[in-house]
DNA sequence: CGCTTGACCTAG
DNA sequence: TGAGCTAGGTCAAGCG
């Protein structure tokens, strides 16, 4: 249609949030906490003509619309590309863009670091106009001052000779997100805060995405040269970042104690100050930062970011802690990464149990209260006490059932329900939601796995021990290992009186709805339909003329 | 039972 | 056709 974009909120939504399930009833109950049943196209008319608080709703879900057309039109606008290829491409095609009106554009004929790879390309000049061939430096007579040699010895001339065009679509991206960063300062009202802080997200990633456009060989234009010295400047800096701190903040040197770089990931260090308050790891933190952003070319710099304590350090891209940054006396929030809590993948009890204790052992410093809680959990669910909701486990269907190499318990699922009722059964791309129910004692997980309303409509029992065993365990022994030990962990969460409760108990429906995908059947041919379609799909009868099935079975 | 591989999802 | 990147943890399946 000339002249008219179409904006599809659900692709914004699978692009822009990561949600356990996008079913209209599970996103409408994430953003207005309420679940719609038979939410139709004409009850925007009902909502208009209805009274004030009808209309408002209908507003407030207008504005999450506009706001987020708001966002990409930004996003278009630095970019320039179409609207709609925001939601039907790639990052790719955003570069290629960025690169073709740089080109017209330029007189070109032919704590950590903050956008650590952006800020080294733009430092060093890294780009396909400033890259030397081997060789090529001796050739045009160029002299050492001319050029630089990389990590992995490729060279690139410097600005002073010729300015990239990368560096320069960097600049503008990040100028960009700097505006939206200080409107964002300066905007009170909180839903647009959430806006302008979408935006500099957005544009952060953009920026990022230039080092991503370099690498990928199956692409328009790969420069592996660019993306590998920008990878080896980066360990480079890590490593010097490291030596720099421990050779300054030491005892010999007047500090309180020996710093100890003890964590660190791709463009962060985390530094053990040995301080006892937050204020003063802060002090030294900023002043630490500062100092050691001296030691880097323009604009690399490393920013002082946040103090955690306490701090409970998992592994390698998996930890927990209370987040100080803006005040030394309260904490922002409890930060936690890589770990269960924040893992589509893990049911909602996992999910919930792990940050309960967390919360329990962080903030109110009561590792007794958390191990007092995780045992009444563990009790309630093997006495049946634990409502089915919490049990699900979402997976993505990420390939075709020939294309898997092994068996899983989402795919078997997925493929045993389009048997069940092909139209409803999931598809490529969509999320499985399933449970591990009770059978034969040794049978495989990806047997047991079942449609949780399935499991509810025929009264099929959970394999209550499989979630004990396989789901719960291991994350709630490695939150209390570093705190118990790993022999007490084990004998005083996992044996004992608790674990012995074994009663039956019933489900409640009422949790599950946001999973339900709703579909009707046509009278006229008993074809299964989507209840959101005016139109049977194959012999035209009207809407009317559909029985609406609350679940797929 | 221990090891490898494949799959998923996250950190950055 | 068109598809940003790499690193890494965890788990289940599958093998010897």
């Amino acid at each position: 249609m000339e002249g008219r974009v179409q904006f599809d909120l659900l692709q914004v939504l699978l692009r822009d949030y990561k949600l356990r399930s996008y079913t209209l009833n599970a996103v409408s109950f994430h953003f207005l906490q309420e679940q719609k049943e038979d939410v139709q196209h004409s009850i925007i008319t009902d909502l208009q003509n209805g009274n004030e608080q009808t209309r408002r709703r209908l507003a407030v879900y207008c504005l999450k619309d506009l706001m987020c057309v708001i966002n990409y039109m930004e996003m278009a606008r630095v970019t320039g590309v179409p609207l709609t290829y925001l939601l039907s491409r790639g990052q790719q095609i955003k570069v290629v863009s960025q690169l073709l009106r740089q080109v017209l554009q330029s007189s070109h004929c032919h704590a950590g670091f903050s956008s650590l790879y952006p800020s080294i390309m733009m430092a060093h000049n890294l780009c396909y106009t400033t890259l030397l061939q081997r060789g090529s430096a001796e050739k045009l007579g160029l002299s050492s001052e001319d050029f630089i040699k990389t990590p992995t010895g490729d060279m690139f001339v410097k600005s002073s000779v010729r300015k990239g065009l990368l560096p320069e679509i960097l600049e503008n991206l990040l100028s960009a997100r700097k505006r939206a960063k200080t409107e964002l300062k300066k905007e009170t009202d909180p839903f647009k805060k959430q806006v302008l802080d979408g935006r500099q997200l957005a544009l952060k990633i953009s920026a990022n995405s230039v080092y991503g456009f370099t690498g990928a060989q199956v692409g328009k234009l790969p420069c592996l040269e660019i993306s590998q010295s920008v990878t080896g400047f980066g360990r480079q800096m890590i490593e010097k970042t490291k030596q720099l701190v421990e050779s300054k903040y030491t005892i010999a040197n007047g500090y309180e104690a020996d710093a100890k770089v003890i964590y660190g990931d791709t463009d962060s260090v985390m530094v053990k100050l040995g301080v006892a308050t937050v204020r003063e790891a802060m002090d030294i933190g900023r002043e630490a930062a500062e100092w050691v952003s001296s030691h880097f070319t323009q604009p690399i710099k490393l920013e002082f970011e946040k103090v955690y304590f306490p701090y409970l350090l998992i592994n390698k891209k998996r930890y927990a802690g209370l987040y100080f940054s803006s005040s030394a006396d309260t904490h922002d929030k409890m930060d936690c990464k890589g770990i269960e809590t924040v893992r589509r993948d893990n049911c909602p009890l996992v999910a919930n149990l792990i940050n309960t204790c967390l919360q329990k052992i962080l903030i109110d410093r009561d590792p007794q209260g958390a191990v007092d809680h995780a045992k009444e959990v563990i009790s309630d669910l093997l006495c049946n006490r634990i409502d089915i909701s919490q049990l699900v486990i979402t997976k993505e269907l990420t390939r075709t059932a020939q294309e898997y190499a092994g068996k899983q318990a989402h795919v078997e699922l997925a493929e045993r329900m389009r048997k069940r009722d092909a139209g409803s059964a999931p598809n490529l791309g969509d999320r499985v939601p399933y449970v591990i129910i009770k059978a034969a004692k040794g049978a495989a997980a990806y047997m047991k796995s079942e449609d949780p309303i399935y499991v509810l409509e025929n009264n099929i029992p959970i394999d209550t021990q499989y979630y004990l065993d396989q789901q719960l365990a291991k994350p709630l022994l490695r939150i209390f290992e570093p705190i118990l030990g790993e022999t007490k962990a084990e004998s005083i969460l996992l044996k004992g009186d608790h674990t012995r409760c074994k009663t039956v108990l019933t489900s409640k429906v009422g949790g599950l709805m946001a999973f339900a995908q709703k579909r009707s059947t046509c009278i006229g041919c008993k074809a299964v339909l989507k209840t959101d379609v005016a139109v049977c799909d194959f012999c035209k009868k009207k809407e009317s003329n559909f029985t609406r099935r609350r679940f797929s079975t």
